[in-house]
RNA sequence: GGCGACGUACCCAAGUGGUUUAAGGGAUCGGUUUGCAAAACCGCUAUUCGUCAGUUCGAAUCUGACCGUCGCCUCCA
């Protein structure tokens, strides 16, 4: 049984079959000209979500994501300073960073500059001039000819043919032969200041989907088992990266092509321009935690939207709670001891019906279903008294690897103060003679620091 | 205008021809349990899947029309 992914390219769920003994895999990042929102997120979630279920299969992954840290957006704001355009780009990249690990992704194995591959962009691009597939044009920018790649137009399915003979369009900014065509490398202007690289064309700086093209080239070779990024990169940018590669190596480039849908709010698309957007640390301040938001992130299916709002952030925030309380309580009765044969772990119905959900093209929603009919099967053994130690550490090891991929269950451990320790000594010894007032008094006081205590049959849980 | 996605209970959402008189979660209300809570458990909440028509022995699932929401076609995760 093979893990189906849905391929943009042919529109079908399809079979990974790794080309080579691991899977090498190539995301769009970030541009680092802000802070990032959590619409940005829902993306870079959702392909550390892949990555880690992929681990889970056992697969060995090579995981590349570049950073852009040269755009136009980027010049605006550094003034065309390229002092300023570092110190920002790092700053914002360490925003990214921060953000990331407080949703408790993982870092790709490569995560590589555009500003520090002008070279091979630029050895890329007189690649593609020498066979005919780009053309220099007065003021000394390049662009690609989409003309010259018959397959334009295979990604997003969209027929180029009838309009790129009709037109001749000059642009402002830039001269090009065809409306559609562009920019590989843009000839330096003006407003660029000092931030302008040299090459065989003069100075400038390199376009944007080059840079796709150049680094995934040299991290992961012609030809890699899955690209993925958010659905608004599918035109231009990921028909232009294939464009741009397949015409430079002869190669098929990505096998897979994964686009992770968008996070709405209010309805609509989370962005920048429209100005609709929460970092997330503005959602945090709102009062949720980040296990919460992660989990709201990925608990239904990534090619679908997703509104962000309260109500279903609060939904969220309650289903999570239900998988904790229970993982609490397998974790009392197993007192934290783990199961360590893998196999065993991975036989178990659980995870074998965890892996059926998630096999078919990270279905998530069917996954969260088995979880939570787990739950109720289990609880109500508990309830019964009818469930063993040694059961208890088969399943709790069992939700310990399904939480390597979800990243949710587990929080951070909550630390008690010597105070606190003897205070709910104290408590437990209050409770055992029956002193109610005191015992209510302390589990208050904890309640107030945002504390939860709760008395199971098999003791004390602290959340 | 072109291309595409979607419309399932109060909300989120799976299911894409028969084992579904529709999974799972959230919310509400009622009950069991508990010193009280929390958690847990039980029960209630869609004869119906945007609307209409068609194909079929049989449709939420296929076809057509219509209505509605959203995205891409310019930078975007």
């Amino acid at each position: 049984m093979t893990l189906k992914l849905y391929n943009s390219l042919s529109k079908k769920k399809e079979d990974l079959k790794p080309l080579k003994n691991k899977i090498k895999m190539y995301s769009c990042g970030p541009t680092v000209y802000d802070n990032p929102h959590i619409g940005n997120f829902r993306s870079f979630v959702f392909f550390d979500l892949l990555k880690k279920y992929l681990n889970f299969l056992n697969f060995d992954v090579q995981h590349v994501m570049n950073v852009t840290d040269i755009d136009d957006k980027i010049i605006n704001k550094c003034c065309g300073k390229i002092k300023n355009l570092e110190l920002m780009t790092k700053k914002y990249f360490e925003s990214f960073k921060n953000d990331a690990n407080k949703l408790k992704i993982d870092l790709p194995n490569q995560v590589p500059f555009a500003t520090d591959h002008i070279d091979e962009m630029i050895n890329l691009i007189e690649k593609l001039i020498l066979k005919g597939h780009a053309y220099k044009t007065e003021d000394g920018s390049v662009f690609f000819k989409i003309d010259s790649f018959k397959n334009y137009g295979m990604l997003s399915k969209i027929d180029f043919s009838q309009l790129s003979k009709t037109d001749r369009i000059k642009n402002d900014e830039y001269d090009k032969n065809s409306i559609n065509d562009f920019a590989l490398w843009k000839s330096r202007k003006v407003n660029d200041g000092d931030i302008f690289w040299n090459s065989p064309w003069g100075n400038g700086r390199p376009g944007w989907h080059i840079e796709c093209s150049a680094m995934s080239l040299k991290y992961l070779g012609a030809q890699f088992d899955i690209h993925c990024g958010g659905i608004d990169l599918l035109f231009p940018h990921h028909e232009n990266e294939i464009a741009q590669s397949v015409c430079a190596t002869n190669k098929t480039f990505a096998k897979l092509w994964v686009h992770c849908e968008h996070l709405l709010i209010n309805g609509s698309k989370m962005s920048k321009s429209l100005n609709n957007f929460y970092t997330l640390n503005d959602i945090i301040k709102k009062g949720y935690n980040v296990n919460t938001i992660r989990f709201f992130l990925i608990s239904s299916s990534y090619s679908h939207k997703i509104d962000l709002n309260d109500v279903n952030l609060n939904s969220s925030n309650s289903a999570l709670k239900r998988i904790q309380d229970f993982y609490n309580r397998i974790f009392e009765l197993s007192k934290g001891d783990v199961e360590i044969d893998d196999n065993k772990i991975m036989n178990t119905q659980l995870i074998v019906d965890f892996k059926i959900a998630m096999n078919d093209n990270l279905n998530m929603s069917k996954a969260l279903s088995v979880i939570f009919n787990y739950i109720k099967k289990i609880n109500i053994k508990l309830d019964k008294k009818q469930m063993t130690y040694k059961e208890s550490i088969l399943t709790l090891a069992a939700l310990n690897k399904i939480d390597e991929v979800l990243g949710v269950i587990r929080s951070s451990e909550i630390k008690l103060s010597k105070n606190d320790k003897k205070l709910i000594e104290e408590r437990n010894l209050a409770r055992k003679n029956k002193n109610w007032d005191r015992a209510d008094e302390i589990r208050l006081f904890f309640k107030k620091k945002g504390i939860d205590i709760d008395d199971s049959e098999a003791g004390i849980i602290i959340k």
